[in-house]
DNA sequence: CTGATGGTTAACCATATGGTGAACTATAAG
DNA sequence: CTTATAGTTCACCATATGGTTAACCATCAG
């Protein structure tokens, strides 16, 4: 997960994969629009493949790498369960307490003294 | 973007931010669940903070964060544009082809000399 | 065989990251 | 005033990242 979040973390990396979209190329059809050595692209498509995000496969002496959208896939999913939890959980209560009262996140603990972790993501490490 | 993502890419931080999902906390109750020391966690929340993803207030002696959905709702944005890109576009035909026929790319670029870049996400950079 | 092309590897540089311990600031409490 | 608590800053270390150039391997074309 931390691999797929930091090769993502990447301007010409997101390039990359948004180029992969529209299907397979080959490593210097990936580099080209960009003024970045050889070493340097190469470099990136391998944190790609590290990262599960993109998979080669050689083909005479070009490699022709293609899109896998499953860890991308996990990493959304992450942030949408997320995002998701903190919508509700005691969310729009807690945020409205927080907003108003200056002490009320520990007054309004009094009322459930439960630390309250229902399913919150907590690290999904996969 | 790429400190978004950046900030993402550490277990320590998605942990912090799934337990800011449940309302607000100090520093020292954001870094308790991790056995680092506190210069690590200051860290941690300032990197978090310049990713827009934490808010603080000072209020007497600790710092009170919440966090601030909106950078990850733009990460989860871009993931989702890129994977839908990656289903529709030339998706499923050019798969096919590209599982199938191996210079099936080629040839099947002869009816459309276009380069097709329809509407891909291609660096949504804000 | 010779040469051009597609990529990788190796060595290197600058900067960032995650961590530490020690010292410091500032507020709260006695 | 004195002490404890919450955090930060500083100096340092190890490792990773993004980039370079130069040299290399492998394949396709003459």
């Amino acid at each position: 997960m931390d691999i797929v979040f930091a090769a993502l973390s990447d301007a010409t990396r997101r390039g990359m994969l948004a180029r992969l979209c529209q299907g397979p190329a080959s490593i210097g059809e990936l580099g080209a629009p960009y003024e970045i050595s050889k070493p340097a692209v190469s470099k990136h498509v391998r944190v790609l493949e590290r990262a599960g995000l993109l998979e080669r496969r050689r083909d005479g002496r070009i490699h022709r790498c293609r899109m896998n959208p499953q860890p991308m896939q996990d990493a959304g999913a992450w942030i949408e369960q997320t995002q998701r939890f903190w919508e509700d959980s005691l969310g729009a209560l807690a945020r409205y307490l927080e907003d108003t009262t200056p002490t009320a996140a520990d007054s309004a603990d009094d009322r459930d003294p439960e630390q309250h972790p229902p399913n919150h993501p907590t690290e999904n490490e996969r």
